[in-house]
DNA sequence: GATTGACTTGAAAATGATTTTCATTTATAA
DNA sequence: TTATAAATGAAAATCATTTTCAAGTCAATC
């Protein structure tokens, strides 16, 4: 019988362990900072918030762990323009992301509807159309000011 | 008085040399290979595809090419999953893109209205919407068979 | 069609992000 | 506890892209 889990990092780490991981203290460090964080952090800025409290972690294992939580579907890639990846907590379902173009804060948002867009270009086209990537910028609430 | 161009080639170069740009053999190479490609070419794509028939060129001048043709608006980076880039010729107005996922040959669509439900995320979230981001994915009329 | 000087080029080295290697440490099941 | 396979961190390797610089080439002028 599994209890419900007390929090989203406790569901995280249970998650992983039902995944045959370990549960190491980097591994738990990275987690919690990725579950608290409001926007998408890349590899180097986790490097560096986590070592302020845990100074021993390396670089490596913040990749090895973004491609755990990735592969679990905890995380979720954020392009860049320079071509970097960002990492931010996914969401289940059919979502898309607004992202604040100033502070880079993030929400999951769901309800489009591109059915008639596609079924428009696919006549146009030819193309038979099988996904696809959405995704809008402005500002946050707090940088409208 | 300027003559049209006589095609797109033509049409770049005297872009390129009305911007101050010298028309070297390397540049016109590329030049000829982008616009003649229907799929998003990478660097090294590139370079190979131009070394066949002017095996002089060098890697670095295919990126510095790359740079000139974006910043005058001629072609366009696509995004990869592994955070490279690929170049397309651009089209002018507002018009998103169809890649097939087989092939990779990309067509512009247009036709979006995205009013809507940018209108309703706005009130959900509180975010203003400034911007968008929409790619269509699947398969050209070749690929489907 | 020569001459000239700034713009371009290509090779090599530098950079920066990510991956691989490997000896050591650590979590967990026995 | 103890054993052992998984995870870690440091260093080296890899890969895309950028920088540096001496040599080559375009295009304006003679
Ligand atoms: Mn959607
Ligand atoms: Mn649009
Ligand atoms: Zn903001
Ligand atoms: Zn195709």
């Amino acid at each position: 019988m599994n209890l419900p889990p007390l929090n989203l990092t406790e569901e995280w780490l249970d998650r992983l362990q039902a995944s045959g991981y370990r549960l190491t203290q980097p591994l738990r460090r990275i987690v919690e900072l990725l579950v608290a964080s409001p926007r998408a952090l890349g590899p180097i800025e986790i490097y560096d918030l986590v070592r302020v409290h845990y100074p021993n972690l390396g670089l490596v294992t913040v990749y090895r762990t973004l491609e755990k939580l990735e592969a679990l579907g905890l995380v979720q890639r954020v392009h860049q323009e320079d071509g970097c990846h960002r990492y931010l907590r996914a969401t289940q379902g059919h979502q898309h992301l607004l992202i604040c173009t100033r502070c880079g804060r993030a929400t999951y948002f769901a309800g489009d509807d591109l059915s008639r867009l596609i079924r428009h270009t696919e006549e146009e086209t030819g193309y038979l159309v099988q996904d696809h990537w959405l995704q809008l910028y402005g500002l946050c609430p707090a940088c409208r000011q």
